[in-house]
DNA sequence: CTGTTAGCGCATTCAT
DNA sequence: ATGAATGCGCTAACAG
């Protein structure tokens, strides 16, 4: 029923193999053999059975994307731009020559779905396998990670980080894009103060994120700087230059199940017990939760009920940012007259939030196709193999002088 | 090097039979030699071959998702809801069981692209393929279409459509799920003209796609409904509740290169010869465009352009709404004050436009689940194969009577 | 440049 | 309930 590689073989008068030299083009083949076999393809409509191809040649097609959550455009973007490089531009005859299978796995932020895609594309014997996103900082995931990119690595499959730092044991086969979260978030938090803000409200992402911790790190980077709600030389505060640290100084291990908390502080401590000066104080500016819409929302009113005074909101990324603006407005407060909003990424939408959203742009797009690149091999590996992208402030009319 | 089934056979101490049926779990096994074997794949981190299973099943695991622009939450909230359906949650182990791997696939809207991954799907003997999105008026794709799914049918691919209309010709091997465009249109444009509205632009998606046209003949018939924009009975001026029509009225049957444009008007043609109440006025108050923020933008100046005395303005979707309410604001007027503006799909930020946009909601999420549940074979086809989801109207604050 | 020969690793008969 | 044998369709040496 199904036409195979020898049936195309029979009818262009020529062996299997050059059928199959003909479809890869990796080896010398007459000009008219060629023809008289792509003709019998074309006659006989004849489609490359994958998986034995596959098997014959120990490598496959495949190359996979992972992404924290599809739904986002942070990722959505990425992987978009990744896929154009891998997919190929396709020959317009839709008869598939040799691009590469660029497909998306969606992780949901689960460790485990992460792991488990990673063998299911162990077992493709994909090409190649881009990671973006955060990772996990959570000693138990990311040894089982290093262990599974080995092996991945050393069957031959291209490893490729995007926005996201690589594993501390990474072998020196993977290449790894990460965005400068840490200068971004100080360099907005640094606008923040030169427009006079000294009481900001911090909305993060999940505690258990390199991504989070990035930012939160600039962040505090700055206010340090500018002797914002530190004690004097705050050493012993964390360690914000320092390489990964596991847990952050407010021993947050554990992942978090409630939506919105800092693990730690009991309701209603307005002006609670920590004078301002001390890292307590700027605890209580932080509010921990996923990055979404709903957890921006819900972060917000709980930063103005902990702190009416604050002067400016920053939030983890856009779509957090949001969150916040609706919940800065349900309480009758204006933007930017009442209280400055910052998000971060520059996605779409941001431009278009009234009033237009201050935040750090990151090249989505760029970093994507660059690490599609990096993945196909059309692109070499930056020295050493992790490239640092930047990440540029983009001041919109969100934020503002504090008042008075 | 690497550890096949063989191995861990010898481990296990029983034959390659033995182990292949414990992994795939179809044929009994008694429980102490089961313990054995997978005792034996720990032991070794054995991990399947895909391309030889697939080979010798001849069928693999392979689920695909073909979406138009992942970058858009639109598809990504499909895509995201029909992964999850998909890939199994996972053991937890990262040991990857039965699980499906679902795959996304970005066609960026391209024709030969769709085509393309079909091939490579097809290439793989994928399980079932997901088509989303809205499908392409152009008879020859559309028989190229027919013809690849036909043969990915018969190879045993289960087809499933998500918010799409299937082929015409289309097996009763597939099942679909198409979203209520014309409807939602309908109401939507009701609603407006319920408020008091006689003139309304239309930002309309590129004209060669079937969400594009059922959406714009839901605004005509209600505009029709109402007495508004068209001569009298106004028969010959297409047939919005008939079967797919390859080319509109306005005869756009080559796709516009342009951004934006109706494809035939001159400009500068304010208060244009068509009196009120031909089509012609209503095409007039038409503007085409990619389903874009930019294009939305552009679009909306255009029609303002034409025809300042509009009050209200329908986008295509909420991405194109976002950039009409930016052009509508950049030229000074207020929403809803001066002008209405409205939506379509309510994505997550349309809430949090301001003022919050009103829209028509499509339960992307539900459907792309369901699409998922119908790829795997876990739910019943629809009877018919096909299955219609409401769109619900969602009045926000972004519309409301007009002036005077 | 082209044909011949062997497997690739697994699922699946058929036996037992 | 388990083992032995066969072939899925293709690529990769190796000849010629």
């Amino acid at each position: 029923m199904t036409v195979t590689l020898a049936d195309v073989a029979a009818r262009a008068r020529v062996s299997p193999a050059t059928v199959s030299r003909v479809l890869n083009g990796n080896y010398p083949v007459a000009a008219s053999t060629r023809e008289r076999v792509l003709r019998a393809v074309d006659d006989l409509d004849y489609v490359l059975n994958g998986p034995a191809s596959s098997l014959a040649a120990a490598t496959s097609d495949l190359v996979g994307i992972l992404v924290n959550d599809i739904a986002d455009p942070f990722f959505g973007i990425m992987a978009g731009a990744a896929q154009t490089q891998i997919g190929g531009p396709g020959d317009g005859s839709g008869r598939a020559g040799g691009e590469k299978l660029a497909v998306i796995c969606n992780t949901g932020g689960s460790p485990e779905r992460e792991l488990t895609y990673l063998t299911l594309l162990q077992r493709q014997r994909a090409a190649a396998v881009v990671l973006t996103g955060g990772a996990i900082e959570d000693p138990e995931h990311q040894a089982a990670m290093t262990a599974k990119l080995a092996k991945l690595a050393d069957a031959g499959t291209r490893i490729v980080f995007c926005g996201r730092p690589p594993l501390p044991e990474g072998d020196a086969l993977v290449a790894a894009l990460t965005f400068d979260n840490r200068g971004g978030g100080r360099r907005l938090t640094e606008h923040l103060i030169s427009l006079g803000h000294r009481r900001i409200g911090y909305v993060a992402g999940p505690p258990e994120r390199t991504t989070t911790r990035h930012r939160l790190e600039g962040h505090r980077e700055a206010l340090r700087a500018a002797g914002i709600g530190f004690a004097g030389g705050a050493e012993g505060a964390g360690t914000p230059e320092g390489p990964a640290v596991p847990d952050g100084p407010d021993g947050s291990g554990a992942p978090e199940p409630a939506a919105v908390s800092d693990g730690s502080e009991g309701p209603g401590g307005l002006h609670g017990p920590d004078g301002p000066g001390s890292l307590g104080e700027q605890e209580r500016l932080t509010v921990h939760g996923p990055y979404d819409r709903r957890s921006g929302y819900e972060a917000t009113l709980e930063l103005l009920r902990r702190a009416p005074d604050v002067t400016a909101i920053v939030a983890a990324n856009d779509t957090v940012a949001l969150g916040a603006c609706a919940a800065v407005r349900d309480q009758g407060m204006r933007i930017p007259q009442d209280i400055s909003v910052a998000g971060f990424d520059d996605l779409p939408f941001s431009v278009d939030a009234v009033p237009a959203l201050t935040t750090v742009r990151l090249p989505l797009f760029e970093a994507g196709a660059r690490a599609g690149r990096l993945a196909m091999g059309k692109e070499n590996p930056p020295p050493g193999g992790i490239a640092t992208i930047a990440a540029e402030l983009m001041i919109r009319g969100s934020t503002a002088p504090p008042r008075g």
